[in-house]
DNA sequence: AAGCGACCCAACCGCACACAT
DNA sequence: AATGTGTGCGGTTGGGTCGCT
């Protein structure tokens, strides 16, 4: 919402020469409006349809409804752990390239991956007392978190009936194409292969063996939406209301199969690691925990 | 019940780029 | 070549909601 613009000529209304602009949050006629209009007409020339629709908003306004909402293809709700997964390699290749990081994620947009990634993981790095981009916090990441994530996965999959996971095998390609370039992360061998293909992929672990983690996902990977949601509590809703399970997995989720150090406090820093991930924390933050 | 703070996310802005005129 | 328009992107904001005290 801008308020600084709404401020300046009454609720939810900027004064231009030639007619008021509304501001703000979408009203269901407007939103109505909006379908209706690119239901019969399709999208694109925003400022055009903007006018012709009917509504008092900017092209931009409406575009980004339109994207971020209304397309029937938007997916909302919960981020599974295989997008977080996702979203969290990506990043490490792309870094705040968030449109392209929704390619890989489906009906997902750039905005809610955006929000995610700061609402969640710049919110680890705080408790971090770190900077999000900082080698310290990627490295963890990448060798602390990701393979936890992963082993929640397969902690997730192995509990599935037989048939979905025969089913599965027959539809990995996609996410093989999404994580395999990735796995050279993972391996001394390959090192010559992430640093040229990725500006941030000179860093090389001593952790050769976590390939077997992706391995292991990419054998019991399920695209089916209804298959994730049913193992992960995802409530999705076609019409765009959604439900939070309230876990926020995220990094808190790589606490479980663990032993923990934490205090009990629920969310804090404490809570998320386990002796061997407090070990690796104290050495890369010089923590006096 | 009320107050407060943290969190979430929809919506905005400025800027950059592509394309048309 | 210069200008205008449309589109896309990343960063930012602030209202609503929720949980805690």
């Amino acid at each position: 919402m801008d308020v600084k613009a709404r401020s300046s000529s009454g609720p939810n209304m900027v004064s231009t020469e030639e007619e008021d602009l509304k501001r703000g949050p979408w009203t269901i006629e407007e939103d109505f409006k909006l379908i209706n209009y690119i239901s019969i007409h399709g999208k694109g020339r925003w400022n055009s349809l903007a006018h012709s629709a009917g509504l008092k908003r900017t092209g931009k306004s409406c575009r980004l409804r339109w994207l971020n909402y209304l397309r029937p293809d938007v997916r909302r709700g919960n981020i599974t752990l295989e997008e977080q997964l996702l979203i969290l390699q990506l990043h490490s290749r792309w870094g705040n390239r968030w449109s392209k990081i929704a390619q890989y994620l489906p009906g997902r947009t750039d905005n809610e991956i955006k929000n995610y990634w700061r609402t969640r993981v710049q919110k680890h790095a705080k408790q971090l007392k770190c900077d999000v981009n900082s080698k310290e916090f990627k490295d963890t990441m990448r060798y602390l978190w990701m393979p936890r994530l992963v082993e929640r996965i397969q902690a997730a999959t192995t509990t599935t009936d037989t048939a979905s996971a025969s089913a599965a095998t027959t539809s990995n390609a996609s996410i093989e194409q999404m994580l395999l370039p990735n796995l050279s992360y993972y391996t001394l061998d390959n090192v010559s292969t992430a640093a040229s293909s990725d500006s941030i992929g000179t860093q090389v672990s001593p952790i050769s063996d976590s390939t077997d983690y992706y391995n292991g996902v990419l054998a019991n990977y399920n695209p089916n939406q209804d298959y994730f949601q049913a193992n992960h509590e995802s409530l999705i809703s076609p019409i765009g209301n959604y439900c939070n399970n309230g876990d926020g997995m995220d990094f808190g989720l790589i606490e479980l199969n663990h032993h923990w150090v934490g205090d009990g406090d629920g969310d804090g820093l404490h809570n998320l690691l386990n002796a061997e991930d407090f070990f690796f924390l104290q050495h890369q933050f010089n923590f006096n925990m």
